[in-house]
DNA sequence: ATGGCTATATGTTATAGA
């Protein structure tokens, strides 16, 4: 039987951890190696403010890409994530959607808006460069409802998925390590919902949603949470309405979508269900990764 | 059940969400 640890273990110092300057990854799960890269839809940043500081306490994750802020840049309090250490970048609009990055790490290389239509003025994406041990390329993003289908909102819907797709195959192109992470409005399988009979109708679950959703994922991205859990009854959303986080009937919509060089980092997924029975909740939870990165 | 809550701004009503 070999020796555990294998080459290398006696480069490490104290702590396991290899001196400064070796440059080889470690396939660790020990806790302060990993970058944790967390998506949150907070459904309005006025009124989460304080939910949102509390669950960062708990769950210190480096990276945070936020939806539906619901609040233009100047009026982001960014000063309170700041405090704690973050580098906030900002891509808002008046009284709905809006995306926001939180970030330990500098964020280089901000841009705002989803190439592809300079029509389009809804704040939905937003992006920027993180350097740990390796430059990583995070993508935040805020996928349109579509509802009701069909109708002018589901055509948008999936012009709007054309596009992401043809940002996502540049990215990929790039041969960086990519997240790109958001609500993403689409329901992937049958299993990813406690009642899919239910939203047989909706622009969440039609095929032309999911069939886009592969789309993307099938130019060769992993969908993390499901790459680590492959049973079914994990949610992200539960409605304000009809008790449905009581009676959990909830759907996953929240992902992560990583690129092959950022999948080969992969470590961890999960999502804080918890946080949806907090004080004054959003209907979503975060969804998070850890990376060795 | 024809959206039954929730957040925001357009603000004692409308719009959007999923």
């Amino acid at each position: 039987m070999a020796a555990r640890g294998g080459p290398g273990r006696r480069d490490r110092g104290r702590h396991g951890l290899p001196p400064r300057g070796i440059a080889y990854s470690l396939r660790s799960s020990k806790p302060g190696l990993a970058m944790r890269i967390a998506t949150f839809n907070i459904n309005g940043i006025k009124a989460r403010t304080e939910a949102l500081a509390s669950w960062l306490d708990t769950a210190t994750p480096d990276v945070v890409l936020l939806q539906e802020i619901k609040s233009v840049d100047d009026g982001f309090p960014g000063e309170m994530f700041e405090d704690r250490g973050y580098a906030v970048a900002t891509h808002g609009q008046k009284g709905f959607n809006g995306v926001a990055i939180l970030s330990k790490l500098p964020l280089e290389d901000v841009t705002r808006g989803l190439p592809g239509d300079d029509t389009d003025e809804q704040a939905r994406w937003i992006e920027a460069t993180v350097v740990g041990r390796t430059a990583l390329r995070l993508c935040g993003l805020y996928l349109p409802n579509g509802n009701p289908a069909p109708g002018p909102k589901f055509d948008y819907k999936l012009a709007w998925m054309a596009r992401m797709r043809d940002r996502a195959a540049t990215l990929l192109s790039s041969e960086m390590a990519v997240v790109m992470a958001g609500d993403y409005n689409v329901i992937p399988q049958a299993e990813d919902a406690a009642r899919p009979e239910a939203w047989t109708e909706d622009a969440l679950f039609l095929p032309e949603s999911r069939a886009a959703f592969r789309r993307i994922l099938n130019l060769g991205f992993t969908e993390a949470f499901r790459a680590r859990e492959p049973r079914p009854g994990h949610y992200s959303f539960w409605d304000y309405q009809r008790a449905a986080w009581e009676k959990n009937d909830g759907i996953r919509i929240d992902h992560l979508l990583l690129s092959p060089q950022a999948a080969d980092l992969l470590s961890e997924a999960g999502i804080d269900k918890a946080v949806r029975g907090g004080d004054k909740p959003s209907d979503h939870v975060p969804v998070w990764i850890e990376l060795d990165a």
